[in-house]
Formats: structure tokens, C-alpha cells, sequence
DNA sequence: CGGATTTTTGAATACGTATTCACAAGTAAA
DNA sequence: TTTACTTGTGAATACGTATTCAAAAATCCG
């Protein structure tokens, strides 16, 4: 490994010198930054981060602690926040959430040195908030948020879950089933919240029509088939996210339902995928064409950049809004 | 920033002892083990991971430079990549080739200290391999390769041409179309030369029908375009990735095409995706259910790990094989 | 108990860079 | 020419940890 030390001999300067070559500092003379710069590329060196870093107290590095990619949500999001990170010179260090077990990934990220992280894999009561508090380093949630509060960037869920309960009862249904993921997550708690208020208000809420699942393609299957395995059918079914509308929708489909004749589905995200014409999903989503995670990974590099200032809050819930297309249509 | 100093006056010893305890050294006495331990607690103590690397020359962290997540053979990989390196204790920098300038994103992770590489995006007779080479650090190459060899892990692409235009023949078809993306990668160029080879041998090659895209949804849709316009429309279509297989898909049946009775689609890649049954895609893969990334990733990890070893060259050329499903079938 | 041996400890140093501080050289003003 | 000021430079030090080396403490053995 060739070092400034290096550098500065084959030159015939300081390491002091190279380090201001290295850093345009403007107290250093044309001689010596020709010097300096021919040393370098004679002997091929690279400026060491590492050390960098130790000094500076910056490691330009980023975590991301994100869904699985199997929901495409994700991949948007992940696409997002990791290309924006490195347009504006940071590294991103990416973690998914395995279910169950998020302890390893969150001690790995407890011990790096980072200037930021942005997550969205975090439960509604998490402990791991106070953890992540102690780091002193800005955070931001997306998607999900803590009870806690803190820096986030999400939907308006409850408000989304009356929405959708509204565009279904709208068109004329009342046996309308949900299926959503685990409730001690902000997201699927209000959407839940949002959409159970609702219909129970305007018509019948039939428990056996809502179910929790772990999102997974086979859980979501069974929650279909259990479903449409009752005397009353739904007519219509709330799908928390769109990837649970997609499977979903294959499901019903190969039941040999059609959509939306048979069963309307309403999904939420608006992910492309679902705009695409060969699905055309009704669903849930906000007016921005920026996606959440994009909009969480600006707010967390501004948080870093201006950290002079008093670090105020980032709280920023978007009011949804009613994609209507071609899943969903009158009784 | 509590430093291991700071614990070691707490505890009334020296900093010494204190990254013995961090280490657990065998030669530190179970008295000081615990006093030093109860300072870190009562510290918060986290050690330094940027200091911790400066010395010990691991920074247990690896980059990965991906395809984009549009394409989901990109989203296996990626997540086996990520989820295996964690597993394995590394960190893993994700970067995603941006389509013409890749310069910053080589740029950023020649500056950074890496225990090892892995990508999908170089080209063939790319530059950069060289600059690669003088990291001096392990890297691996997996789904294309470099003319000039290292690492890597691929599917022998010329002989997958082969099959796809064997199997689309053996079908009956004559009028056979292909698309793919940029010859100047390794994959879509052994594709390429394996498919026209075997058509030209045993048929006729129809320039007309042979086209190369950037993989994008837009690109496809006009390449499909430009082969249906034509008076001799192909009866079967080789996509060079599931990816291109699916939006060809997308826009044959736009144009009122049914898949397969009125043009066969071989896909390549075996995502899982092309599995599912609303998709039920023939296509190419290999036998191994451990997708390209997975075993690349496995490999830069045993470079990096059994480092004293006379470090021999992974070079994984893994045999195709037709995953038979439902999107070809008899002229 | 005394010497030999082993275990445990701390002081010093290294890792590669940035930065402070003092000093040398040069320039401008008087 | 002297003084004051500017510019450019290198020596020294800091960042937080791991490790070497020598010394201190503890243990063993006869």
C-alpha cells in the first residue's frame, strides 16, 4: 500500500504537503502541486478512507435497512435511496429485514461508523428506537414510523384505509374482505384502523373477512382461499399493499373468479408495476412522483448537511390519494 | 464519542487492557475482564469500527455494482448477495449501473477500502478491469465476464443461444426472431453468436429480425414492433433475458397476439418471477437452484477467506439447460 | 524461602491522514 | 534597510484501536 508518506518522499516535500494537494488547500505552491500530483500518479496511489475518515469523523456512508425485495415496493424504493445516496457522494450499506430476527442486522449497524441511516423495517414500539437514538447520528423511517416519533416520511394509513373502504362501498359492495400484514407495523396498523372504522360505519364489518398475514405469497394464498371458502363471499377485497393484491389476484384467478367481475381488488403503494397495463390496479398512493423512500433519503442528506442548524424534525405524512383503474368497478 | 480510553480510566486500567477485553485475549485476568466490561456498560461503550480497520487492514466490507432492479434477475441476485455477505459477517455497498456513465461509480469504489468486489456490469474488453486488477483485492465477476478472464461465474451463453434456437427449430419454426441487448457484454454477445450460428446452420437468418435494444420496456416494445410490422412476421421469438421476454410478452399481446399459438417466446435467465403461473415462461437456466450471485458471492468470500492459499481463479461456466413451460409450443 | 517460570499488565508505537503551530522565505510598506 | 505582513512549508500531534515489548505480578517447584 503506497501512503502520502510515499507520495511525499518520491516528491520531496512533507506529508504535510501531499495532504494539501490532496485536499486543494490553497496555501501550497504551483511547484509543489505538480510535484505532488506527478508523485501520485507515478506511484498509482489512492488516499486511504479509512484514515481519512478517522480524522474527519465523516465516513460519507449511509445504512439502509429495507423491506425484501420480493415486494416491488422495495425495489423502488431501494433503487431510489441508493442512487441518490451515491449522486450526492455517499456509500450505501444495504440490509434487508429477515423476518423474525432484525437483531443481527441491527448490531451490525450499531457498531459501523456511519453519517446517517434510513430504515424502514422498524415496529411501531421497536426498542431498537432508543438504540438507534443513542448513535447520535440522523435517522430517518420511511414507509413505516415509531410511536416514538423521530424523522419520518410516510402516507396518511388510517386516512388511506377509509379511502379505499369509501372506493369500495362506493361502488356498491358491503361483504369486503382485507388482507394486510402484521399490525405492529405503522402502516398496515392504520390502514387496518382506517379501513375497519369505515365500513363498520357505513356498513357491516365481518370478522371473518380480515386477515393478518405475514404478506408472504403463500400466507396471502391461504387468506384468499379461506375467504372465498365462506357461504358470504366478499365482493370486494382491500389488499394493504399492492404486492398482496398481486398474489391475491393470481389467486382468485386461478379459483376461476374474474376481476373485477367477480371480485373487485384495491391495493395500496401505487407501485409501477401495478400501473402496467397488464395489471392496471386500483390503488392507493400519494400525488408525488417521487416515491417515499426518495423523499426520506433527501430529507436524511439534508439532515446530515445542515446539521448546524437546530436539527429539527423531518414529519412529513402525505394525504393519499384514489388511483382508480381496472380492478375494481360496481357491484 | 466514548473511547476505549475513556473506558480504560474508568476502569481503572489501561487502554491496553481494554482492547484485550475487546478481543477477548486469553491473557487478561477474569477481574479485569469484568471490571472493564462493566465500564463499557456503563459507558455505552461501541468500539471504533473506522479505527478498529486502519490497523487491522479488514474493513469486512465489500462492494457490489448491480444491474438495475428493473430487471429481476438483478433483484434474486442482489438479495442473495446482500443476505449472504451479512450472513457472513460483511457489509455490503451496493451500487447500481447507470446506463452509459458507470466512471463515478467505479470511481467511488476504487477510493474505498474493500475486502472484496463483486459486479455483473463490466464489458467485455472494459478498461476498467486493469484499474480493478491494481486494487489488489479480490473481485469476482458474475452473469458476464472480461475478455482478459478473473473471476467469474456465467452460464455458457453461446451454448444457450444454441439451445433456445434448437429448441424453437425442433418446434417447427422457421421465421425465428431475437432480442437482445448490447453485444459489447459477454452474455448478450454469446447469446447472439450461439443463436444465429445454430439458425444459420439449420435454417435461415433473417437479419431483419435480429435486434439488439438497451433492455429497456421502450426499446423492446419498438423492436417487437419493427419485427411484427414486417410481411414475414417470426412465428417464435428468442428474448435474451427473462426481463426482455416478459415485456416482448406484454407487447405481442397488446397487438392481439396470443402466446404461444401465435408466436412462441423463449425467454433466458429462469427468474422466479417467469416461474409463476401467470407468467409459466420457457426459458433457459442451469441446474444449480443457487442463482449467479449467490455462487459469486460464495466465491469472493472463500477468495477473501482462504486468502493464503495460492490464490487460484474461480472460473464457473455453468452448462444451460430449457426449462420447457408454456410460452412455446408446435408452428 | 528463593529462583524459575508463567501470567498479566501498561507504555510505547503503528496504522494513514488532517491540522495546528511555528518558522522560513518572500513581499510590501516605510 | 528595517519593519510588518503574507505565503508556503514541515514537524509534531491527533484520531481510536491493536500490538509489541519489557516489566511487574503471580505461580510453581524444589
Amino acid at each position: 500500500m503506497v501512503s502520502s508518506k510515499d507520495v511525499a518522499k518520491r516528491a520531496g516535500v512533507s506529508q504535510s504537503t501531499v495532504s494539501r494537494v490532496l485536499n486543494d488547500s490553497p496555501s501550497v505552491s504551483k511547484d509543489n502541486i505538480e510535484k505532488v500530483t506527478k508523485a501520485m500518479k507515478d506511484l498509482n496511489y489512492r488516499p486511504n478512507s479509512i484514515a481519512r475518515s478517522l480524522v474527519s469523523k465523516q465516513t460519507k456512508t449511509l445504512a439502509l435497512i429495507s423491506g425484501p425485495l420480493h415486494n416491488p415496493f422495495f425495489v423502488e424504493t431501494t433503487t431510489s435511496i441508493v442512487n441518490y445516496a451515491n449522486e450526492k457522494g455517499y456509500k450505501m450499506n444495504v440490509f434487508f429485514e429477515n423476518m423474525g430476527d432484525n437483531m443481527s442486522v441491527y448490531e451490525s449497524v450499531l457498531s459501523m461508523q456511519l453519517d446517517g441511516l434510513i430504515l424502514s423495517s422498524i415496529f411501531m414500539d421497536d426498542p431498537i428506537y432508543e438504540e438507534l437514538q443513542s448513535l447520535n447520528i440522523p435517522f430517518v423511517m420511511f414507509n413505516r414510523k415509531h410511536n416514538k416519533g423521530g424523522n419520518f416520511v410516510e402516507i396518511d394509513n388510517e386516512k388511506a384505509g377509509k379511502t379505499a373502504a369509501d372506493h369500495l362501498i362506493d361502488l356498491g359492495h358491503e361483504k369486503i374482505g382485507y388482507i394486510g400484514g402484521p399490525l405492529y407495523t405503522s402502516t398496515f396498523y392504520g390502514r387496518y384502523i382506517g379501513f375497519c372504522k369505515e365500513v363498520e360505519k357505513r356498513t357491516v364489518l365481518d370478522q371473518a373477512l380480515i386477515h393478518e398475514t405475514d404478506t408472504s405469497e403463500d400466507a396471502v394464498r391461504e387468506a384468499v382461499l379461506k375467504m372465498m371458502g365462506r357461504k358470504h363471499k366478499p365482493t370486494a377485497i382491500f389488499a394493504a399493499t399492492d404486492a398482496i393484491a398481486i398474489f391475491a389476484i393470481d389467486t382468485l384467478k386461478e379459483l376461476g373468479y374474474g376481476i373485477p367481475e367477480d371480485v373487485s381488488i384495491c391495493g395500496m403503494d401505487n407501485v409501477r408495476m401495478a400501473r402496467h397495463h397488464s395489471f392496471e390496479l386500483t390503488t392507493i398512493g400519494h400525488k408525488t412522483d417521487k416515491n417515499l423512500g426518495r423523499l426520506g433519503i433527501e430529507h436524511l442528506i439534508e439532515l446530515i448537511e445542515d446539521s448546524n442548524d437546530p436539527k429539527e424534525q423531518v414529519r412529513t405524512t402525505m394525504d393519499p390519494i384514489l388511483y382508480k383503474r381496472k380492478t375494481t368497478c360496481k357491484l
